[in-house]
This record gives C-alpha cells, structure tokens and sequence, in this order.
DNA sequence: AGGACTGTTCCGCG
DNA sequence: GCGCGGAACAGTCC
C-alpha cells in the first residue's frame, strides 16, 4: 500500500482534481466498499487532506475517508475507466477521478464533517512525523516502552501515524541502524539519526514520485526503483559498498546493508 | 505451483 | 495488561 508519502502525493492530486468543483455523480463498482455517495450529489468538494495514511475528501458537509492498504491508489481516469476501479467520481469540469485497488483491501467511509475526530480518536493513530520538525527527543518519548525491533516500532501507527514497511527499511538505512537493534538499546545518537532521517525519506520519495499516480515498484517492468535499500538484495549498497540483504521480521520483508548498519 | 506483496486487525502467547 | 508475532483478508504476478 502506498505509505505517508505516497498517501500525501496522492491527497494533493485529488486536492488539484477536486477541490472547488462540484460532485456531479458517483459509481459504486465495488458493492463490498459499502459506501453510499448519493446525498452527496451536487456538493461543492473542498481540498483533501491526508491523516497518517487516510485521505479525506470534503464533500458538502461530509468527507469521503479513504484508506488504501495494500494496492489501493487515487487516479484520474483522463483515458477512459480503468481496471479495478471500485469505486468513480464524476468531477464537474475535470476527468471521473476512481479509486483503483486491485486486492480490494482499502476501505472507505462517508461520514458527516463533524465526526471526522471522532473517526480518527477511534483508530490507535500516533501523531504525524511531518512536515512538523521532530528531533530525536521526541522520537524516543513516542516509542519508549516498546521492546521489540525498531524495525517495528518505526510502523507502529499507534505511536507515530504513516510509515511502513518501506520506510522502515528506508529509515534504518538511512540512520545507519540494523533494523533488528531493540528500542531499549538505542541511544541519543540513535534517535537523532531517526529524526534526520525520517524527513529526508519522506521528502526523497515527494521529489522522485510525485506525478498523476504513484508507481509500485512490483508493478509491471516501468517503475524506477527510487529506494535506497528496498527491493536491492543482492545489489551494492551506495554508501559503503557492502552487500544489500533481505530478512524476515514478523513475517514482513526487511531491507539492509551488512556493512554499514551495525546493531545496537 | 508456491510465494511474495508499500496494511490492518484479530488472536494466542509470554 | 501489554507487547509481540503469526494468520487472515484478496488478487495478481512472477
């Protein structure tokens, strides 16, 4: 699924798309998303905002939450419908804009504009690591108490909202951390390298993806790999020289240098 | 054929 | 009670 950043991208296209224009109709191809957007009919919809990895989509006096899991995306179907679309707006003025997902695991809920809080009090959702300025303090007070691998800890949405698997990986590297180091052993240094390069990850992936749709890089042969260590084992790592591997941390795909990301 | 996959939730275990 | 890891969800692509 896409992550933060991806998610972020993703919120500003549909802002540039939709906002200030009206919902002319909509199209349930998904009856399993089980949202229903005829009241919203005819409403003006505002800019879209993104919360941890949820985008919302003002419409009238309601919003449009979407969450994309593992393959969901937001496109603009400007060449026709598209494959795996659950769920189309017709936008006045612009192409239908579809929620395409192909293993139908996102989810979407319509709810009116003040429930929004209330919404997101309910979902165990740590505050945002960006665009705001963390520094390594903060990092360590978010995370203190967790005793499993940072690697984890970093996805732990109840604690800080948005990174994932990739990030993980990326961010580790990125700190100079093997991501099976325990959150007790980490030190000052540790978290400092954590809040540097959180933001630098994030806004890494801004510049190199940013366009109508964000790529996977499972996806197809087209996209570029934009990562510094994910999907690279058997690759050299661009820092150190050393042999990129892939491990298993709970059941999820881990991406390291052996040379440089020492254990703590 | 079998496994992997940018996420979340539920369950059992320690 | 809390934290952790595995399984399930689902479809496609090697």
């Amino acid at each position: 699924m896409p992550e933060l950043p991806e998610v972020e991208i993703m919120t500003r296209n549909v802002r540039r798309w939709c906002d200030g224009r009206r919902l002319l109709g909509a199209e349930l191809l998904d009856p399993a998303l089980g949202v229903d957007l005829s009241g919203a009919i005819g409403q003006a919809m505002g800019p879209a905002r993104r919360r941890g990895k949820y985008l919302c989509q003002p419409i009238g006096a309601q919003v449009l939450v979407l969450h994309f899991r593992m393959t969901g995306k937001a496109v603009v179907e400007s060449s026709g419908p598209r494959k795996h679309a659950r769920l189309r707006l017709r936008v006045e003025g612009s192409p239908p804009v579809a929620f395409v997902d192909t293993r139908r695991l996102g989810t979407a809920a319509l709810l009116p504009a003040g429930e929004l809080d209330a919404f997101f009090a309910a979902i165990p959702m740590g505050p945002e690591p960006w665009p705001e300025p963390r520094d390594g303090a903060w990092w360590q007070q978010r995370l203190v108490g967790l005793r499993g691998h940072i690697k984890g800890a970093l996805m732990n949405q109840a604690r800080v909202a948005g990174l994932g698997n990739i990030a993980a990986s990326e961010t580790c590297y990125r700190a100079r951390l093997d991501p099976r180091s325990r959150v007790p052993a980490l030190g000052a240094a540790d978290w400092d390298a954590i809040a540097a390069a959180v933001p630098a990850f994030i806004e890494h992936v801004l510049n190199e993806e940013s366009g109508p749709e964000i790529a996977y890089i499972n996806e197809g042969r087209g996209a570029a790999n934009p990562f510094d260590v994910y999907a690279r084992a058997g690759e050299r790592c661009g820092r150190c020289g050393g042999a990129v591997v892939r491990i298993v941390q709970a059941g999820r795909a881990t991406f390291l240098c052996g040379g440089c990301q020492p254990r703590r």
